[in-house]
DNA sequence: TGGCGATAGTTGCCTTTGTCAACTACAGAA
DNA sequence: TTCTGTAGTTGACAAAGGCAACTATCGCCA
């Protein structure tokens, strides 16, 4: 790869970086950090529901992220129940109010989006999520 | 926006993320912090060469970058001169040492691109970086 | 089966990072 | 020349995160 193109991708990374940190306030008029919207998203949406799985997901310390989670009990978004087969785990689930909360954060996330991409044809939204697509398969992920 | 295509963003933005956070080490290794290293990339590169600038450019807050900038300068990695036009202004330029360091640095983050996108042909990279012109050229930046 | 290294999660301690408000100094315009 | 705004600094504090030691349990295998 020459050094235009790793200086053009260098560039995109440092525009979608800030344009995503930028977006990355759906959080914000929740009580809730952005640690524990992504928390609170992983467990709801993609199943991830013990500690080990969100430390491998969101790349956040293990001690950290226990008295995160402990935050969330406390507040009461999220359960933790003991597993039935492996007594040191602990299943996470969202409670009522949790599912509440993730609802409002998604809507949220979504309008971001939608504003972020507003005014695009079908035709151009198409084209952006094969580009977006095409990246993503392009990437060589670096294994953990 | 229909909400298939909204959430296939949002999976991408999740991705992304993902990627460049772990990319985004390239300051390892050096005795810098993420901040200092992309301070050095904004003065030595896109000469923002003020705190302001900085703080617009990085959504940082003036009192943290103030003291960021400090400890630079107490590295010799910066300096700051007076503004001869606006007395309130402080010109910020790398010392040799610094665009030592800023070298470094760009090795560190070329590499890690040239990393992450290993083994694209040339057709393949040209199709790449069109793809993520693509995205740049269609997002709505939210005005400041 | 019982002993042992590995794994899940917690806790204490500490550092770094970031926020907020008050403050000084200067600029620019009325 | 006074007033409002901007550039940057400082103090006090809160939040975020890293690190290591610890408990409990698991799963393997001699």
């Amino acid at each position: 790869m020459n050094n235009e193109a790793i200086t053009q991708i260098r560039a995109f990374d440092r525009f979608y970086t800030r344009i995503f940190h930028l977006a990355d306030k759906y959080h914000l008029k929740t009580n809730l950090t952005l640690l524990e919207a992504r928390i609170l998203l992983e467990i709801g949406e993609h199943h991830r529901d013990t500690a080990s799985l969100l430390i491998q997901e969101l790349t956040v310390d293990k001690g950290y992220l226990s008295r995160v989670l402990k935050r969330l009990v406390e507040q009461d978004l999220l359960r933790q129940t003991p597993d039935e087969t492996d007594k040191r785990a602990k299943r996470l689930s969202l409670t009522p109010t949790g599912q509440e909360q993730l609802a409002l954060l998604n809507q949220r996330a979504d309008d971001q989006v939608a504003t972020l991409f507003a005014g695009l044809s079908a035709a151009e939204t198409q084209h952006l999520l094969a580009a977006m697509q095409y990246v993503e398969d392009h990437v060589h992920l670096p294994q953990d």
